[in-house]
DNA sequence: CAAATAGCTTTGTGGCACAAAGCATATCGC
DNA sequence: GCGATATGCTTTGTGCCACAAAGCTATTTG
């Protein structure tokens, strides 16, 4: 018995919050219905995921108002971006054997 | 609202299963005992896990006797093989915007 | 022959993803 | 000005599942 396989990052290995974090590495910000808009989340499944990735450190939130209606802004923390960048250099690692060819 | 995301198979998405499967992807066959000792899985974990796969028609199962005791023996099927593909053609296409100099 | 080891399978449980319900404000129809 | 519908979320409820622990069968060892 080795050790146990925790290489991936469980807050991010979750496809939601894979999804969102890959979308919000490229567009740099993000409000609530956007996200909502590309991953199909329903808003309470959108909601719990971004408070997780709030609690780990991984995205700010900024509300604000737009008129008189709130607006939710997301944007990866400089810890998000890194906490990304190695899932996918474990990834990689992991799947690098990986070969269609073969 | 578009759609969820089902991409990522969630039976290899698992850690411990997508380790298990790059492990039988290159190994070609492994008993039960090794793929215990590689992985760091207890026989318990091991166990569902293997059975989750050999549901999913990814993995097919060898029940012999080495001399006197059990053996069991584990290789991925060509189902498998590709779904394993599969997930690395998709995450590679989820991740391929991630660029750690950026 | 009792105790330990090997090789698993089955059971129990906490955590979590997801859906549905709830809540607050705002605009629209009449 | 007042229901009805929409917008923008948060909270609640529940079923599933990964993981650990316990259990089970057979075999080897002192």
């Amino acid at each position: 018995m080795t050790r146990p396989d925790d290489s991936l990052d469980r807050v991010i290995h979750e496809p939601a919050r894979l999804r969102l974090m890959t979308l919000l590495f490229v567009v740099d910000e993000a409000d609530f219905t956007y996200l909502s808009n590309q991953t199909g989340l329903t808003a309470g499944n959108l909601s719990t995921h971004m408070a997780k990735l709030e609690n780990a450190g991984y995205v700010a939130v900024d509300k604000s108002f737009a008129g008189r209606r709130p607006r939710t802004v997301y944007r990866l923390t400089d810890n998000g971006r890194n906490a990304l960048v190695a899932y996918r250099a474990a990834m990689d690692d992991m799947l690098g054997r990986i070969d269609p060819s073969n």
